[in-house]
DNA sequence: CTGTTAGCGCATTCAG
DNA sequence: CTGAATGCGCTAACAG
């Protein structure tokens, strides 16, 4: 089948190509009996605009890039969904890169998509990533961003988070009052905006508990997951006094689940767990986990939004359009998912 | 800054944009010298080609369309991260879109993706979809297309899927072995070839052991998973004598070990389950589920590759590309009891 | 080896 | 209200 294009629908109906195009676009400089003919015929021919031609004329791609570390962690997978809603409302298109938390992936991305493939970016950081002249040079090209979840305070952007230093904070309360005396904290790159605001919420609550901090207790675990399993067993062989841990992301609140086991360590009698998942089948872990749950749509969506307004209005994001959202401290019974 | 292109460095260098872009792409017809002279500038300028003049010039995109149900289900989750694998190393482009079992909704999304945004599509059928004349326009319109994990054989084109039919038959057989008389079978739509497949696989192995068919046992799950929980523990409530089920879904089997915890119905003692899931953290359920496991990720990549393959070549994907891979039956063992 | 020319399909001036 | 003409940035045929 040829492909239909505007000089096809015009030769068609004796009109030009300009006039076809206005009439498509419902310009009022069109008479409603002209839009009407054209409006028929190109349902019929089931017509498509081809959307590259129009990006280039217009300078506007109608799609949105999302960088991601990875889609396989439910908080993202959650994400993207809400960004796929919030895209599809304002008809845009989404395109997505994984990175899988390197540093040179997640710069060669950016530096691509800076040949206008996309009208902007939503980007979570990922953990290998500490220069960041790559999303610098994004404000050169005009190309706006918006920070989620895993954010780079450096860049004047807008940024939707959750408030991750009060849920460590939180977190680490939730043990001490449960009776913990030698909480852990696993966290992932302390230079990851996550890590380190949960870090930090994580060394008040022992300080306003009046409880001593002790470094040998902070473990940063790495990309590879069964490394993390590892250093989680031989930390808590090494430190038998250990009876409570805080795991800062979803794969080590896991690892540690799975340490603990391995160790025949009992929880929460001999250990007790808090830890950061969106994953809704945690639920059914016995004994259950209690954690912290992250509004991963509402992130997804709220990032999405903030950035369409930007992209549409062709106007600058601006950090004081942040949001934070809240995370929710969940002791889990049994309950429906979904 | 001013977008760098073409004819910004062909003025800066002195040279016609026809060298300079033949240069850029490593043309034979251009001298060792200039063309050096040429991506010196091109790197210290920071030129990227504009991806849609260049797509609308060539008639191809380099992007492939990814059209799935949903993101949040860890099959599909695995399935993407494959996929942009497999497009990554192509150098093809990933967009995502989210039918979330609508028909309509998948209906609009391929004619939309007719207007050439992709130069293929990969798609796994929505449950809601019955009608694929949208399918067989693609054909029409020139846009190959490859069938995964959810297909239609209507449409001559390759499908990756797993081997449902088996995974179906020892599954059941599974439950047979370990004793079960009752066993019932929670699909998604019959129509959805997954659903049928592994329908049909329940009922040669019932056949084989010579065991009576009861339709009654057969429930077939919405959308709405709150919902398919209680039609669940009604079918259980109704029929005391279900010692076994085969869930052909994710969501079905978790949904299944929920309907059993508030029943009060013990696992594996009073019933046993067999369940489909791609969701590694099933082995901390306890009691453990017995799953089946795809291999997600590379029917994902599987399936780019070969639509990949024939984008490249121009050629159309055929019916006898199609790939079955295997799924694996695992009986989780609760490392809590060692 | 390099330059000139001609579109890809569309949106948008500027004329009428 | 409609048409003719222009060019978005790039590639490719055709000259030289």
């Amino acid at each position: 089948m040829k492909n239909v294009n505007l000089k096809h629908l015009a030769e068609e109906l004796g009109l030009s190509i300009a006039t076809v195009s206005r009439a498509l676009q419902d310009s009022h400089e069109v008479s409603a009996a002209t839009k009407e003919r054209v409006r028929a015929l190109a349902a019929e021919l089931r017509y498509e605009p081809n959307a590259y031609a129009s990006s280039l004329r217009r300078n506007q791609s109608k799609t949105i890039g999302v960088v991601i570390p990875k889609v396989t962690n439910h908080f993202f997978a959650l994400a993207i969904n809400g960004i796929e809603e919030a895209a599809r409302q304002s008809g845009y298109h989404v395109l997505i890169y994984l990175t899988h938390d390197d540093y040179a992936r997640e710069a060669a991305i950016i530096q691509h998509l800076k040949g206008g493939r996309v009208d902007g970016i939503l980007l979570s950081v990922a953990s290998g990533t500490e220069d960041i002249a790559h999303l610098e040079s994004l404000q050169d090209a005009n190309i706006p961003l918006v920070f989620f979840d895993r954010v780079r305070t450096e860049i004047a952007t807008a940024r939707v988070t959750t408030n991750d230093y009060e849920s460590g904070y939180r977190a680490t309360e939730h043990l001490l009052e449960a009776g913990c005396q030698h909480i852990a904290h696993l966290l992932i790159s302390n230079s990851l905006s996550i890590g380190h605001n949960r870090h930090q919420g994580y060394l008040d609550a022992l300080a306003a508990h009046g409880r001593p901090y002790d470094p040998d207790l902070v473990l940063a675990g790495t990309i590879d997951n069964q490394r993390n399993v590892q250093l989680i067993e031989e930390l808590l062989r090494s430190r038998p006094d250990i009876d409570g841990i805080f795991a800062s992301v979803e794969r080590l609140a896991v690892g540690t689940y799975h340490a603990c086991q391995q160790l025949g360590r009992r929880i929460p009698e001999d250990i007790k767990i808090v830890g950061f998942s969106n994953l809704e089948s945690v639920s059914l872990f016995d004994p259950p986990l209690t954690t912290i749950t992250q509004p991963a749509h509402d992130i997804g969506y709220e990032a999405a939004r903030i950035l369409l307004q930007a992209v549409e209005k062709k106007r600058a994001v601006l950090p004081s359009q942040s949001v934070v959202l809240d995370s929710e401290l969940v002791q889990r019974r049994s309950t429906a998912t979904e």
